[in-house]
Formats: structure tokens, sequence, C-alpha cells
DNA sequence: CGATTCCCCTGATAGC
DNA sequence: TGCTATCAGGGGAATC
């Protein structure tokens, strides 16, 4: 699923291409995805493309924005001219070459290139909103600091824990409390820094806070240099994997890395991965 | 406040 | 073969 690190290599690769486009129609290929009438966006040009957390916002020069979440299965890719875009999804038939099944809504360009946004599940969404209140979106309003954000400092994180009794891997998921962070990063550092998923994160020892915080900034500098993980549906802007699971120690894995086996428990409606000798309650 | 459950949705998979 | 129940999961809402 695309979290932080997905989202930003497919922002870096969409902005290489689709800077200046002037968007000339808006194929609805299924009426969920993209609710929003989308005359409103129609012969303006993308000005910039910024990313808050998992949510990417290409900023148009009519002062609107498009403020996209990707949710689980959601896909943007590019086609550029006269090019064949390569498949989607992973798993057959669904990586046919775009479009395909999974293909819900196709931007054109005027220069003749495509956007296409695949989402499976139909969990996605496209919000057209002015780019001015696009700060007033709610997931974004009520959005906490990223791992790179400056405001993200260790002493902010222990003073946030500290105020905090829910199990850990719960709050790394909390998009108000800390952005970007899904079900496989929160596995991986909480693994980096060999913490049980479910203690208490008002009784984490200093230096366990200290090792989760470098390590959140770690798994994830990780997962950008290996371009996301393409456990289940992600693919970037020009439909490849990324090879982050090759270097994933816990999530989805039966064996962590010293050769323990990963225990699976339940937490609300997410899996948490876990080393059964490292990270102890 | 925190924890849990249901819901949105589709496809893979297991069981019969 | 082919049907049906189950599961996955980001996040919002309802409930305890």
């Amino acid at each position: 699923m695309p979290e932080l690190p997905e989202v930003e290599t497919i922002r870096l690769q969409l902005k290489e291409k689709l800077i200046g486009k002037k968007i000339e129609e808006v194929e609805k290929l299924h009426p969920k995805t993209f609710g929003d009438d989308p005359r409103a966006i129609l012969g303006a040009k993308i000005k910039d493309i910024r990313r808050q957390g998992k949510i990417l916002i290409f900023d148009l020069d009519n002062q609107k924005s498009l403020v996209t979440h990707l949710k689980l299965t959601g896909q943007l890719i590019y086609e550029g001219k006269g090019e064949r875009a390569a498949g989607g999804h992973p798993v057959p038939p669904l990586n046919a070459p775009v479009p395909n099944k999974t293909t819900r809504i196709i931007y054109h360009f005027e220069d003749g290139s495509k956007l296409y946004f695949n989402d499976l599940r139909l969990f996605a969404y496209i919000h057209v909103v002015p780019t001015v209140q696009v700060e007033e979106e709610k997931a974004i309003k009520e959005m906490g600091p990223e791992p790179f954000d400056e405001g993200f400092t260790k002493e902010w994180l222990t003073d946030q824990l500290s105020k905090k009794s829910s199990k850990i891997k719960a709050l790394l998921l909390d998009q108000t409390f800390i952005s970007g962070i899904g079900n496989i990063y929160s596995d991986e550092a909480l693994y980096c820094a060999k913490i049980h998923p479910f203690v208490k994160s008002g009784s984490l020892a200093k230096d366990k806070i200290d090792k989760l915080y470098n390590c959140l900034k770690e798994v994830l500098k990780k997962g950008l240099k290996s371009g996301g993980a393409s456990d289940n549906s992600y693919v970037n802007a020009k439909g490849e994997k990324g090879k982050f699971m090759d270097f994933a120690s816990v999530y989805h894995k039966k064996f962590c890395p010293k050769g323990h086996p990963i225990f699976r428990l339940k937490m609300g409606g997410r899996s948490a991965h876990f080393c059964s000798v490292e990270q102890k309650l």
C-alpha cells in the first residue's frame, strides 16, 4: 500500500513529466473515484505537485487543486504521447497495459500524454478544492508531522509519547499523530527499534524512544531509496514495482533476518508483524 | 480518552 | 467445476 516512500516516489516522477501540462479532458470510467465536476479543471495547467503525508496535491493554475489519496490500491501511471504505458496492478490479469479493468480515471493532456488513475478496491479519492482551502481538508488539517519535518524531533516524540497510553503501533498508524506511516513501515520501524507493537507508548524507556526515532527515519529512507514496497499492488508512475520488500524484516515475512519466527497479531483491523524473540512485551 | 467493530470494495484463496 | 465464506487494509464513524 502506498505510504510516504511510495507516494513520494510517484510525486517525484510525476513532477518530472507533468509540470506545465494542460488538462484537456478527464475521462471518468468510474463515478466514485472522482466525484466532483471535472469541468472545474479543464484547460488548467499543473503548476506544482506536493505531498502531505500520504496525500498528493496537484496545484493547478486556476486556483484549484486535486487532493489525491491512493489509499490501498491507488496507482498513478504516466504515459507519454505515442508511448504505451506498462501495466498497473502486478497480479495478472490486472497488470494488463493501462487502461485495464482497474483504471478509474484518465487525465488527457494537451500534448497527447495521459495519466491513468487505477484503483482496484475503489477506496482512493480525488477531490477538487480551491488551492487556498487545501489545508482545510480534514485529513490534512488534522495531520501530524511526518518524520522528515523539522518539528519532528526526539524531544517532540518523547513528549508526545509520554502523554499517550495507546499501543505504540496504533499511534504510528494514526495520521493525526505522525503522518506518512502505514502498516509496512510501522512494523519495520518497530522491529528496527526492537519494540513490541503492543507496548503502551507511555511506558517506553528513553533509549527505546531514541531508537524508534532513528528507526522511523531509517526505514522510510530505505523505502525511498529502494523505490517503495510492492508487497501488494504498488507500482510507481512508470508502472514499475519497488524493491523495499527485498529488505523488509518482518512485514509479511515468516522469519526475521536472524531466523526467528515472526508472529502476526490483529490490532483493530490491521495485522501487526513482529519478531517473536527480539520484540518482547 | 482508548479500544473495538463495522463499513466502504474487489479479488485471491481455501473449503466444500 | 463452481459456489460460498473469509481475508486484506487506510481511514472514518459509531459504539462501548
